[in-house]
DNA sequence: AACTCGGGGTG
DNA sequence: CACCCAGAGTT
């Protein structure tokens, strides 16, 4: 039975069920239409056509996800197409040549896979009569196997009734749970496994597996995800609270400090903009860009002394996210129209309305220009 | 928990 | 150029 006779008869059974009607309820665990949803996308979205689905055999299942470790479908998929060329079944790896092997590898990087792989068939001909265990104790046990890809083994190969936690479904899981903290932390990681196993549905997990390596791979992307294509939209957490960009938290590279600044956009009442020149020395230095204080209330002590008005009145916008080498600094922008400067205020601190049409002569930071240029 | 393995794609 | 990718093994 291939992939699409076995899924060929699911729209139809998805379709009893309205798994587009589900309310945007919260994310929750459990008893869910998580993989029903996943499940009519994959039908009708999904790959078909991956090499390794036709034929679909242990022998190929598993060389195609040891190929796949850390190495995108599109660069693995003709070195696949040669090896199984070469080598198309587990006897015949465990009886070639370890160069073969490495030749067949070479370019792909990572070649402890290679041998792992290699060492792995001559084990399964000692103790597993020549063909792969469908046993995941036995599975992880051989080399170059862990837990994620034994059990993607035994779900593609055999529908058994495993999860996966690859980076494909560490991004869609992080998102739709809105999961905080890297994926690579153990805790993190140990949430993320309760989480995929409690999603799994009680049948086509051949389908179901690959579903979610789909959509990680073509939807739920790590730059830039198609959220209007998911089916997963209505009710992932990252999605509803516009953290797409956020999660998965990236990993820690070293550690760089978050800084925190409020930054005034005032405006007088011909529309022209107060801008700050900015000390010599340190970030931005010269550069012309809006009143920026530590925190709130230095904020508003600066307001009171220098404009005629009302701190309160001003409007919070989106909080503005800027990564320097060194640390990320999150701006929280208030906006206020039609003040004016105290009338003892003068150009001794640096400060001047400009008009818009002023803005493009000016030094002005990025991210404060995208700001303040924003159509509005 | 941190480090290592790697070539290729991407912004 | 920096970062990430269908991870697993070692220290």
């Amino acid at each position: 039975m291939t992939a699409r006779s076995q899924s060929a008869n699911a729209p139809a059974r998805s379709r009893r069920k309205p798994a587009t009607a589900a309310a945007a309820a919260p994310a929750a665990a459990g008893d869910d239409t998580f993989a029903a949803r996943l499940l009519a996308w994959f039908d009708v979205s999904g790959r078909h056509d991956l090499p390794w689905q036709h034929p679909r055999s242990p022998y190929r299942v598993w060389l195609s996800e040891i190929m796949l470790q850390q190495t995108q479908v599109k660069t693995a998929a003709p070195y696949f197409e040669r090896f199984v060329a070469r080598l198309p079944d587990l006897p015949a790896l465990a009886a070639a040549e370890q160069d073969t092997v490495l030749g067949l590898w070479s370019g792909l990087g990572y070649y402890a896979r290679a041998r792992n792989l290699h060492a792995a068939a001559k084990l399964c001909v000692e103790r597993h009569g020549g063909e792969l265990p469908r046993d995941l104790d036995a599975l992880t046990a051989l080399p170059g196997i862990g837990r994620s890809t034994a059990a993607a083994i035994l779900s593609q190969a055999w529908g058994d009734r495993h999860a996966i936690l690859d980076g494909n479904v560490k991004r869609v899981l992080a998102r739709y749970h809105g999961i905080d903290g890297f994926p690579g932390l153990p805790a993190v990681e140990k949430r993320l496994w309760a989480l995929a196993e409690s999603h799994l549905p009680p049948a086509r997990m051949t389908d179901y597996t690959q579903a979610q390596m789909d959509l990680g791979a073509t939807v739920c992307t790590r730059a830039d995800p198609a959220c209007i294509l998911c089916p997963l939209q209505n009710d992932c957490v990252a999605r509803v609270h516009g953290r797409t960009a956020e999660l998965p938290v990236p990993k820690p590279g070293k550690a760089v400090p978050q800084r925190h600044a409020q930054v005034l956009w005032l405006l007088d009442r011909s529309g022209r903009v107060l801008l700050q020149r900015r000390p010599p020395t340190g970030i931005w230095a010269a550069l012309w860009t809006l009143p920026q204080h530590e925190d709130d209330e230095q904020a508003e002590r600066w307001f009171e002394t220098h404009l005629d008005g009302e701190y309160a009145d001003g409007e919070a916008l989106a909080p503005i996210a800027h990564a320097f080498s060194h640390y990320k600094l999150e701006l929280q922008p208030r906006r206020w129209r039609a003040v004016a400067l105290r009338a003892r205020v003068g150009d001794n601190d640096g400060l001047r309305w400009f008009a818009r049409e002023e803005l493009a002569e000016l030094g002005i930071p990025a991210p404060i220009r995208k700001l303040i240029e924003a159509a509005g």
